[in-house]
DNA sequence: CCGGCGGAATGTATCGTTTCACTCTTCCGT
DNA sequence: ACGGAAGAGTGAAACGATACATTCCGCCGG
């Protein structure tokens, strides 16, 4: 493996001399430089990162750890922190936990031996544990929409709460009167927050039924198995209005429910998804959801680490919370009135 | 930041037998271990992974780089692939190129500057000069699925000719006369032989038109400019077949046509896509698709990886071509014979 | 009582960079 | 002509962990 000291000798200079040319190339002169860059070229010379690391203290890395890239609505919000950080010439290592709090450990474990320039946790349930390496050892970590307020990071997030209430409360008004929570586990702050805010809809609103439906997943797969049992029952057993963890989940519902004949949707039964993927609106029935940023989410995060990490002294904690939007569609429209976008 | 010299000071022993604690617990004396393991707490130390790898001159870091990660497809890719490595002791860094050449080309550079254990290329368009770099560095790398035959590198791949080519076929059994390819661009692998597959059952079927719309995105809002833009053409300019790059684009297109009263599908337009994500089966109308194993595709890759990774001396490239199949549903299916699954 | 054995611990060179204090030129203004 | 500044290059000291040759020590068999 060829070295720096194999390139300076090549080029007949010392050792500091080429690092500087790496380093601040406008600090050598002309002809050195013409020297060196022959040598690297020659000898097809790759610096050493971690040798570069070693000195340096810290790496280039910043750190993002997802729920599930399976969710396109993960996928965009890493899209945008990539391009973020890249702007800003980072570069993003995605890792997803899966809801595996173990695994979730190893990694935030690695990123800190990797010295990371800072981690954005998206995953809803990481372990106070991590979360005190973390803050002991001072690596900016922003926590990304799935998250109880802290003192200890700053965050990104949605009002989750209020975006379930909204969306309950539509329900509510299209008439329907026994109201059902599909998704889970609630130890994802995300689920919960959704719950709570349902709930709080609910409240307002005597005389109508809510109960919770529990997913291991939050997937296409597992909506459709909650579809088909919720099918099965008589139809007095039936909720008459759905609010799914998100819109994979809604979708896979409705393709169950639309399979039955006995079933329509919204007129026997509304649907309200969560976050406003693409799919949403070419789903079998076009879906009524919750549009959350993914766009700003992600770009916000990285701004915030960066602020963190460059910040000479500790920076105070910041709290940015962005309000969602209902975006009503077919699945959930019984009288025709309220539309508010397509 | 606390180093395993002082480690090795606060338990009263050298830092040789530190670092053999950290590496083989069982060749330490279980007393020393104690004492260790005490300083270690104490003073919340973590190994500093940059030294350890400078010294180890490789890293357990295996990458990966996809075309895109807002496709639920490239997702599921990347969580097999994460699963495997991680049962393999390494970590997956994942980065997407979004068909940015440049972009590219600096992150492989950071990989091989990062000594990585294997690379796995999934965007299909990496550039020939980077190419060179892995192969002239010897770094383990392979092409998944979006890949030509290479002698270089050993590859994981699904026949995407032979895929397009069944789809279009299957379309023109279905009565389609002006069969059109929606996707682009063709610089991307996957693309130009899913075009060359549908050719070629062209081909064999005289008397059917083909031309190809050419898109700049696979995704769904692309897919909807598509569709907008057919429906405005007078009818007789409408193809009667469309097979799509992928069932985003084909999710799309056929939202935006199903909007417009004057056209069905399957029975005015038959809609054929490709992947078969969860969404492809509650579209809008379900979608017929060819599908493609996700999770075997990412498996396999990192086995290869690891194979090559292992391996003494250079192993024989080697190269994994998976048949896809066809899964026909709504969105094609005019006389109802035919179906093979749900 | 001694030689030898083996397990445990030690000390140090090494990996490839960057940084920094330093030397050596050159050139400018007075 | 001289002092001094600026520019270019040097060389060695880190950074933190690991590998390896070496030393230490207790014990056993002869």
């Amino acid at each position: 493996m060829v070295s720096i000291r194999e390139v300076a000798q090549r080029a007949n200079v010392s050792v500091g001399t080429v690092s500087k040319y790496l380093n601040t190339p406008h600090r050598v002169s002309p002809v050195t430089s013409r020297r060196i860059r022959k040598a690297i070229k020659d000898l097809g010379y790759v610096r050493n990162e971690a040798a570069r690391q070693l000195r340096a203290g810290q790496s280039k890395i910043l750190a993002f750890v997802a729920l599930e890239l399976s969710n396109p609505f993960s996928g965009e919000v890493a899209q945008a922190v990539e391009r973020r950080a890249a702007e800003a010439g980072l570069f993003m290592v995605l890792v997803s936990s899966s809801g595996d709090a173990v695994r979730e450990s190893e990694y935030i474990e690695m990123f800190v031996q990797q010295r990371v320039r800072g981690v954005i946790l998206a995953s809803g349930s990481t372990r106070p544990a991590d979360l005190d390496l973390l803050a002991a050892r001072k690596i900016p970590t922003v926590l990304l929409d799935a998250y109880a307020p802290s003192d200890r990071f700053s965050s990104v997030g949605i009002d989750d709460v209020f975006g379930a209430e909204r969306a309950v409360t539509h329900l509510i008004e299209q008439g329907c009167r026994s109201i059902a929570f599909v998704g889970g586990p609630d130890t994802i702050r995300q689920v919960a927050e959704r719950i709570e805010g349902a709930q709080r809809a609910v409240r307002d609103h005597p005389g109508v039924a809510f109960r919770v439906i529990a997913t291991e997943e939050r997937t296409v797969p597992a909506g459709r198995a909650v579809g088909d049992a919720i099918a099965a029952r008589p139809q007095r057993d039936r909720p008459d209005g759905i609010i799914a963890a998100n819109d994979s989940l809604a979708i896979g519902i409705m393709q169950a429910l639309t399979a039955r004949p006995g079933i329509r949707i919204p007129a026997d039964i509304a649907v309200v998804g969560y976050d406003d993927i693409d799919f949403a609106a070419s789903a079998t029935v076009p879906l009524t959801t919750v549009r959350r940023p993914r766009h700003i989410l992600g770009r916000t995060a990285v701004d915030l680490v960066r602020d963190h990490a460059e910040a000479a002294d500790p920076l105070p904690v910041r709290r940015i919370v962005i309000q969602p939007e209902l975006v009503v569609r077919a699945s959930s429209l019984r009288h025709g009135q309220d539309r508010t976008a397509t």
